[in-house]
DNA sequence: ATAAACCCTGTACTTGGGTACAGAGTCAAG
DNA sequence: CTTGACTCTGTACCCAAGTACAGGGTTTAT
């Protein structure tokens, strides 16, 4: 008889976080049977579906896509997903990519700068609009 | 006499926003005469260095700890706070390829294969732990 | 038989950076 | 002298993905 609780330790994440998942929709509640409620095999495998989805950089909604599409072979589908999120990580290291130039470049001015006032400081206060 | 919306205007943020920084402890709240807030041009200034700060890529937290620095000409605290931004950014940055990486591959796997079943949901349905 | 360990529901809190009101007071232009 | 645009304080809400209880009931091990 597999409890909330033993669930939970099969698949290494706590029972707040099934709990979770079950508001949102990403996990069936089973029927109560005797006031606590019990899970199968197949809870389990969706579970850690999820946390290997997880992992692997997708979002809850996207799994939660991915799940409905689980069974119908829909190949094209689940390519779309896996790329759309692809985007969004491509844009997101653009970003980063872009921040990390800005400050490194002031790091590098600043260590070499013989001027009293950090170069940092003064680029932050610089009134000119960019 | 600049009022909240004039100061809100001139800096191109919105007052909720600035309401929001005086919240936090970012922008001072100055004294009421007759009723209602007046504004300098000091902190004009000090909220545009907020804003090109952030624009830097910098958090407010961080923000506020080089403003309490301005004017100390502390060279080294500057750099160091930057340098620990600049940690944060290169570790977000080497995950997000990781994850890049790994649905890459998926995504080659999946159009390359003759399978009749999504090879991406092969691999989250897979029982063996990483 | 009792206490620890578990389960239930429901709600509030977290982070970061704000946004969105409500309800009341005030200032300025016509 | 009114009306519309502003300001004030205070509170609640947004996103994502949970975490953290409180205050009950239940099961299991001793």
């Amino acid at each position: 008889m597999l409890t909330i609780g033993k669930l939970a330790k099969q698949a290494n994440v706590s029972v707040e976080t099934i709990r979770y998942y079950q508001r949102i929709g990403l996990l069936r509640t089973p029927e109560k049977l005797e006031s606590y409620r019990y899970y199968q095999s197949s809870d389990l495998e969706r579970l850690l579906f999820i946390k290997r989805a997880k992992q692997a950089g997708l979002q809850l909604n996207e799994i939660a896509e991915l799940l409905a599409l689980d069974g119908q072979q829909d190949k094209q589908r689940v390519r779309e997903v896996i790329k759309k999120r692809l985007h969004e990580i491509q844009q997101r290291m653009d970003e980063l990519a872009h921040l990390q130039q800005r400050l490194t470049q002031w790091i590098d001015e600043c260590e070499h700068s013989t001027a009293a006032c950090c170069p940092i400081l003064q680029a932050l206060s610089e009134t000119e609009q960019s």
